[in-house]
DNA sequence: AACATGGTTTAGAGACGACTAAATCATAGG
DNA sequence: CCTATGATTTAGTCGTCTCTAAACCATGTT
């Protein structure tokens, strides 16, 4: 039996590392909420259990085990964050806390009847993929609209999903997963770009706003 | 704040004191599955949170505070129980061990959206009434099937709900709140007794399946 | 009235997960 | 190539919750 804190331990490191990235001390206890002494800590524990890879001052990998173990996790936690806003009408800035705890305690059984009362979703409300049963995801190449390039734009894939007031904000301005978004005036990393979203009146979006949203840049806008 | 133990302990004080009953430390012990040391010294927390009143080698009671946050608890315990069951289809002697964990994670919102989907529903799966958002339960004077007089009956009104392989018993027997059953041969206290539900062919009864239904007698054949 | 018994409390200790402060390492700039 | 800097690890504690073993108390029996 595998801790609920080192479950949570493991959904961050499977978020923080990307498909080359090693998750560091430093990124995994940011994410967390806590010292980079508890991280490091952790992490010798996790590579006891066979779960990661600890390479000292460098960070960690996953292994196989603990891959599929944290897709898991994910699985379950998004699938829940679908349930709360589709069936249950809970407002999206708020999921996220809730499926935090949820997802220790959903059983294969349950989570399983979720998938299947919600029509096999794809993605958490977020925009963020559901991984199958089996740990796969559907990559998606993605960049920020903080760093887009100017006069560039695309779909919007996911946003970032912890701090509420900002995702309050995004479903206000329209800046949701699926929505058509250009950005018309700013140069990459400014600290305000004005970017517009489908129909909608051309808006000045701050820093904080723009690193939150992910967008897929279409396929001939490639840089 | 209150730890999710501490939670559990409330519960389980809530379930042990009846109306005139103390919960004695052994009796909770039992219940969370824990030694009577832990019990005792939890305890002392929980009295010096005000949470219950601790006279030493006699017991707790709750004080309103306390009785406030365990309906509270117990409320989300069984409106989880009834969504796993009426709306994701779970069987009934598994729920109970999922809601252990979900009752910690709903807040305010998505508990009162449960209740709503539920159609404010009164009891949980095993007959138990699920307490008011201000913490009124349903009272309702019952004996259990162990007890019951010879030859006596009336409507089941709840069933313990630990022991997975008892409820799945149960379900088959059809002994499910609601159901009218009779003793028709054994003493009560007997090992066996023979019991018959509503139209069914008369099935004998061990202990411990007796004990586990509590039935509500007809009013004009109380003791 | 004394005592035996069983439940309860205390004593002592360990697992887990968090923290701060101090030491150590990797690496980028000079 | 060397060093300054920032990130990481270690050392030392603490709080929470658990346990076993031993002491203690309330109770009913003799
Ligand atoms: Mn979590
Ligand atoms: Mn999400
Ligand atoms: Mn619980
Ligand atoms: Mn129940």
């Amino acid at each position: 039996m595998i801790s609920q804190t080192m479950e949570d331990y493991l959904a961050a490191i499977y978020r923080v590392e990307g498909p080359t990235h090693r998750a560091t001390t430093g990124a995994v206890a940011r994410r967390l909420g806590v010292s980079a002494a508890s991280a490091s800590a952790m992490f010798h524990k996790m590579a006891d259990s066979g779960l990661v890879r600890y390479r000292e001052y460098l960070g960690v990998t996953l292994t196989a085990s603990g891959r599929l173990q944290a897709t898991q996790i994910v699985r379950r936690h998004r699938l829940a964050e679908r349930f709360l806003t589709d069936m249950l009408g809970i407002g999206w800035e708020r999921v996220d806390k809730v499926a935090d705890q949820m997802e220790h305690a959903l059983p294969e059984e349950v989570t399983e009847s979720f998938a299947r009362v919600l029509g096999d979703a794809a993605r958490c409300p977020h925009g963020y993929p559901i991984p199958s049963t089996s740990g796969e995801v559907a990559v998606r190449e993605t960049v920020s609209l903080a760093e887009l390039a100017t006069g560039g734009g695309g779909q919007v894939a996911w946003v970032s999903e912890d701090d509420p007031v900002v995702l309050a904000t995004l479903a206000r301005r329209g800046l949701v997963p699926g929505a058509e978004v250009h950005v018309l005036v700013g140069a990459p990393g400014a600290k305000r770009r004005v970017v517009q979203v489908e129909g909608r009146a051309a808006v000045s979006l701050q820093m904080g706003l723009l690193q939150a949203v992910a967008v897929e840049v279409a396929m001939d806008a490639r840089p």
